[in-house]
DNA sequence: CTACTTGCAAATCATTTGCAGATGA
DNA sequence: TCATCTGCAAATGATTTGCAAGTAG
């Protein structure tokens, strides 16, 4: 039996958890509590986010030892290497957000108050593959970060 | 008297550690022999490095005492604070690059053997400020990275 | 002069790891 | 059962910092 399912002709997606589950097994790891805790966590609302926020949003659960900070890392870790979460470096920290679930785009960012800005490009990804094709090089993902100044910090100064 | 100087009507770049002086003029600092040896030996070839290897390249000073680790850190730091030099993380280090006296570009990342192809494509920019503009975004610079396998990579596998 | 710099040794600090006990399949 | 996990405490390792001595302007 399939884990994907779906109504009349529309794709149903998995739950986050779910196809973590999905992840875990297909590499004979184990579908533990604190890794479901933290993949609940992480998906409960579409944020950029660190280890240390993360942390914090578990304060709770860690306070009790229901899951631990290591146990927080290596699964970011797990998360990352399934391609549910993309993995991004941001002043010296990693910030993380959903890749799963959520339509790819690329970032502006505003290098006052650090507001990160979502935007998709169709026309981006065309000419991302128009120069791999030159170099007979195979895209696998891409990266696109624009740094300036958002419409409020350009208006307050 | 200028700094900058001309050949006719040829405008000449002045040499990195020259251009260096400048910017720690501007800012009050002070031109000191450790900084223009770093500078002079990062500039003297093209390639992208980390601190690491810089201090390699610098072991003969540093074993002669006449450069230490720390100042290298802080010339870095100053470099990029410049705009000479361009910072970016890759696996968890960081690697620098030359921005002062080269073109600009984006990276096409093998993710096999961790080559660096650099590109540069007016039209990337060009869409760069179109959805700056639709965000009534400014601009001030740009990262593109793509990652995926390099020509030599994909014959071999 | 004297404020900025440097080298040294020690401190940081986010992230990782070794291990013994716990637990999912 | 038993290989995988987890929490804990300790280790890492690149980068940073405090401080007394050195030096550019």
């Amino acid at each position: 039996m399939s884990k994907s399912f779906s109504l009349g002709s529309v794709q149903v997606k998995l739950p986050p958890v779910e196809r973590f589950g999905q992840f875990l097994q297909s590499r004979g790891k184990r579908i533990t509590r604190q890794r479901q805790r933290i993949v609940e966590t992480i998906f409960s609302h579409h944020d950029h986010f660190d280890a240390e926020e993360l942390i914090e949003h578990l304060q709770e659960l860690i306070a009790q030892r229901k899951v631990s900070r290591p146990t927080v890392y290596r699964t970011l870790g797990e998360l990352v290497e399934s391609g549910m979460l993309r993995k991004m470096v941001l002043g010296g920290r990693s910030v993380y957000e959903h890749e799963y679930g959520y339509p790819s785009h690329d970032h502006l960012y505003c290098q006052r108050c650090n507001k990160l800005i979502e935007f998709h490009s169709a026309e981006l990804e065309r000419i991302r593959d128009a120069v791999a094709g030159e170099h007979d090089f195979q895209v696998s993902s891409h990266r696109m970060f624009v740094t300036g100044l958002c419409a409020q910090c350009r208006r307050k100064r």
